[in-house]
DNA sequence: GTAAATTATACAACTAGACAAATGATAGAA
DNA sequence: TTCTATCATTTGTCTAGTTGTATAATTTAC
């Protein structure tokens, strides 16, 4: 199904590191040799992108020189780097919680399986409450989420949560005031078709998957969520400022 | 009756000659145009042996070079990759069970762009020394990453880091000990044509882009990294995040 | 007879290696 | 200083070989 050519994307690399000023006007690009090192490829393959920049009078070659980024040249600047909205980890999974623009999509009740017994320690088979949410920001699906109680400590969850739409306050229903994430892993998918219709993108669009367990003051896990976000929309921010000198 | 198709029992020859060692890992196969000869078929019929092959993870293609054994015969499980604040690449693979290896690609001198440079806090057009490499783990690639660094800081850093190959040897060698991971972007991308020949992924799978800074014990910042990860290979993880209790 | 497997052919994309031609830097001599 | 010879580096060109893909014809199995 005709992928696109190797030279071709090293075409637009290039011409995205001219556009975003990595390599100024006038300046020599690295060796052919080089190139071909760091993209991987040949270096005959190297110079037919540089050839591709040169035909659109991007770069120009000198024998024995080099290539150098022509005097005269406007690029316009590449979507190549997306970064769009800066989500905060923390915020975003509260907000992911509490869904103020969430959409509630469903609750359901099931046996565990081995994963899910095991990150909440309980036995493969005891019954879960599994809530589907999609959480919104300014409109935009910023993603899917999964949240899986144990039922035998949240028997009525459904109902309340139905209720409320919010993890949080459901939380606060069963006396639990605070809870923290005992882990997070982190992971990169291709969306599935009933993914990408949620999210609004493309089948097999990149997303970012994070699995995590929360736990309540006594270190008990109370939640397991599986949470899908929207590759090109969402970046997860660490700020790992504090911590060392503990509060 | 249901005689075994050719192409399978080429599959099934060429795997046997791979177990029993006659094709050394990472040596390269006879061309298919040699195999279609010596097995006395069409070269499409090898290369349906050669793609089940490949599928089962068993060689890997490239073209224009030939088929290579691949170092990994089993479908390794998904290495866990901390994203703690002390970071060592080798030290964390390690830790998965893997044995870490790197590729250094190219190291490069060129101008900081508006990003580079605000990360790194100096000006815009400053010298900035590009280190790319790969890093395996069990031979496997797991990640592609750029690391910049100021040159003003680090003058001889290129012929440092191609002697050493490990950005932390390389901060000793400058006289950093200790530095720290500042803060981490991560998002979700598809891979282009030439990540995916890196990687040994099909272009347009989904990667994990982890963008960060590392500071030096006074807070300023030495290295400003930006690493694709293997989506079906890496997962990172979390442990008890950084904890802000809001005032 | 039909569908799948195999063959046949051609071209595109990429790699590999070698060598020529131009450049830039350095060192040595006038 | 100035000129020159030399050498490593870099781009330009060529030949050959390898995998990837597309199309169609032919054989084989049921």
């Amino acid at each position: 199904m005709a992928r696109t050519a190797i030279w071709k994307s090293i075409a637009e690399s290039l011409e995205g590191d001219i556009a975003r000023g990595r390599y100024a006007i006038g300046a020599k690009l690295p060796s052919e040799a080089q190139l071909a090192a760091t993209f991987g490829v040949n270096r005959h393959t190297v110079r037919r992108a540089l050839s591709d920049l040169s035909d659109q009078g991007l770069v120009h070659p000198r024998r024995g020189a080099g290539v150098f980024v022509s005097t005269q040249c406007e690029v316009a600047p590449k979507a190549d780097y997306p970064l769009g909205k800066r989500v905060s980890f923390r915020q975003n999974l509260r907000a992911a919680g509490r869904a103020p623009s969430g959409e509630q999509l469903a609750v359901t009740t099931r046996r565990a399986d081995a994963k899910e017994a095991e990150a909440l320690k309980i036995e493969v088979g005891a019954l879960l409450h599994v809530n589907d949410s999609l959480s919104l920001g300014d409109g935009e699906p910023l993603s899917l989420a999964r949240s899986c109680f144990p039922a035998d400590r949240f028997p009525t969850l459904p109902e309340v949560i139905r209720e409320t739409g919010s993890v949080t306050e459901t939380f606060l229903h069963f006396g639990i005031t605070d809870y923290t994430r005992a882990w997070t892993r982190i992971t990169a998918t291709s969306a599935t078709a009933t993914q990408a219709l949620h999210l609004r993108v493309n089948e097999g669009d990149p997303l970012l998957r994070t699995v995590s367990v929360n736990v309540d003051a006594k270190g008990q896990p109370v939640e397991y969520g599986s949470s899908y976000f929207a590759g090109a929309r969402i970046a997860l921010t660490l700020d790992s400022a504090p911590d060392d000198h503990n509060a």
